[in-house]
DNA sequence: TAATTTATGCAACAATGTTTCATTTAGCTC
DNA sequence: GAGCTAAATGAAACATTGTTGCATAAATTA
């Protein structure tokens, strides 16, 4: 675990600091997306500062990406293919249960192709599920 | 306009106030969704809490709903179709343009109907598209 | 280990979301 | 039109989140 997060790091020219290590093991062991709030909870006091910029670089870096889920609160989770700096590559849907409110990526599902309005140029796409997950279910 | 702005108010159980009557003849002028920090710069001077209030009954009452475009800022558009209180039936598509920022109800795509993965009930899909808007291209 | 580059922690501030409560107002009744 | 009643408003206050500048501390590199 420890010696994944410093690999993930390194490989992303990132240096191994403290707060880096314990967010990233954090979003490892998760399989749901975390909202700054979410992982200030898990990590006990942390610098609210270090934590926005560390998750703002992780984010630059391809290691996390937003997830889009339709309510207010940006959530970030763990990239799963090798995204590099600048570019990501996730084209996956996500699920928003509105019971819990855990924000699950949902690798099955891609957003959808679509011909975007005469003048229009699409460069990204997402698609984005309400409803209710399997625990709530 | 106004009388057009008046029928849609009194159809949705509204009482007709100042607030939301220039509130809602704004949305009726523009085809773009609209951040709450819009519709301040272009009412003027009108009370923040009482525009935020206006808004989130606009949205209980099915006259205006939120445009999902994957900015952390949450915005509203007009509900083209007849939604009734706390039920929405805007299944079409948003674009966000990343140049100018605006984002813009797309009716002539709906939302795809994927399966659910397995455990999980969708009760609603949301489809965002971002790139450049025909006026920035 | 020293030098250098980067990250951190603090202060400070802006924007947004939200509740409480006294006052005002819209819509109804007479 | 005057009065009544329920609802909307406006002010204050506070919570949460996003963001920058800067001095200090820490991670790399040589």
């Amino acid at each position: 675990m420890t010696a994944n997060a410093q690999h993930l790091l390194k490989s992303h020219q990132l240096r191994l600091t403290d707060m880096r290590m314990k967010v990233l093991e954090l979003f490892l062991t998760r399989s749901e997306a975390l909202s700054q709030n979410d992982l200030e909870q898990h990590l006990g006091k942390v610098d609210r500062i270090t934590l926005y910029r560390t998750l703002r670089t992780f984010e630059e870096q391809g290691l996390i990406h937003k997830a889009m889920d339709g309510t207010d609160k940006q959530k970030y989770a763990l990239c799963q293919h090798d995204c590099g700096q600048g570019a990501h590559y996730d084209h996956h849907a996500h699920f928003h249960c509105d019971t819990c409110g855990k924000t699950i990526c949902v690798e099955a599902i891609a957003a959808p192709v679509v011909a975007a309005p005469p003048g229009f140029s699409v460069s990204e796409t997402h698609l984005v599920m309400r409803g209710q997950c399997d625990q709530c279910n």
